[in-house]
DNA sequence: TATTGTTATACTCTATAACTATA
DNA sequence: TATAGTTATAGAGTATAACAATA
């Protein structure tokens, strides 16, 4: 039977066929591999999506932004709040209708989001450096369709 | 009513550029989609792998199952203990060494893995209908390759 | 000393509910 | 009434550190 010696191949083909098992661990590695790169002073990714999001939409409201990246809109409040404490984000009252909240990124959150960036670029391509040009627009893809987008 | 707004198209190409915004999208519609069809009583993914692995390989170490579906020692204590509370696992020491627990489905824990299966292969169905088989095994394969496996 | 497992803990992410202010 | 934003809070998921028992 079982020899305490000799390790026994473990049969995970189950979950190996899983979907969504299988982007909980690509997932994983990919938030493992950018944490390891970044140091303690770096944005997170979802803190480099926002920047990106306000940057290519000046004044956008919160709101819009949590929906353009999936965050509800008591989730994106401290984010926002965080932002801003860092000095990346200028949050404006609109002058048309007081109970939005306009977005900006001030000259630091330009630096932050170019360093943050790169901190991603990077990452991506090391994750991705298996792939041709044409299996990572593919996986793109397919994961757009999995999300409903 | 508030005023017909003219909304000018949000601009989020960068980010959706990203494997790994893409990868946080789709996880979460995932996550949405069987949170919705599970009811309360209802097992988790977590839980469905584990006891999959389980089963596949009884009498395996918790370590090594954790270790199997890229879990901490430190995380799959607790996991593991609530499958024991629900009756689903039995923990028997190891006869050969004392510091391994191995552990064994119940029959409980069979019934439960079917259902938790069932909602699982359903979940999956619906989340991939859009996709033909070979895209499917195209997606996991890429996913397999991103994860490092 | 190394390995297996446990407990405590902390931080992030995500979710709901209750609240304020404005439309 | 509806919408935009905030705050409080609770639950997962995941990370490290310290510890006990066994090899």
């Amino acid at each position: 039977m079982t020899e305490p010696t000799v390790s026994e191949p473990i049969d995970s083909s189950w979950v190996d066929a899983q979907i969504g098992y299988l982007l909980r661990r690509a997932s994983a590695a990919m938030a493992a591999d950018h944490a390891a790169a970044a140091g303690p002073d770096d944005l997170r990714p979802v803190q480099v999506s926002m920047l990106s999001v306000v940057e290519a939409n000046p004044g956008i409201a919160q709101g819009e932004l949590g929906a353009t990246l999936g965050i509800r809109r008591t989730n994106t409040a401290p984010l926002v709040s965080r932002l801003v404490e860092l000095g990346l984000v200028d949050r404006r009252p609109s002058p048309i209708d007081g109970r939005r909240v306009e977005l900006h990124l001030t000259t630091a959150g330009r630096d932050a989001l170019g360093r943050g960036r790169e901190l991603i670029v990077a990452h991506e391509t090391r994750m991705t450096a298996g792939l041709s040009d044409h299996e990572r627009a593919l996986l793109a893809g397919l994961l757009r369709r999995i999300a409903g987008r």
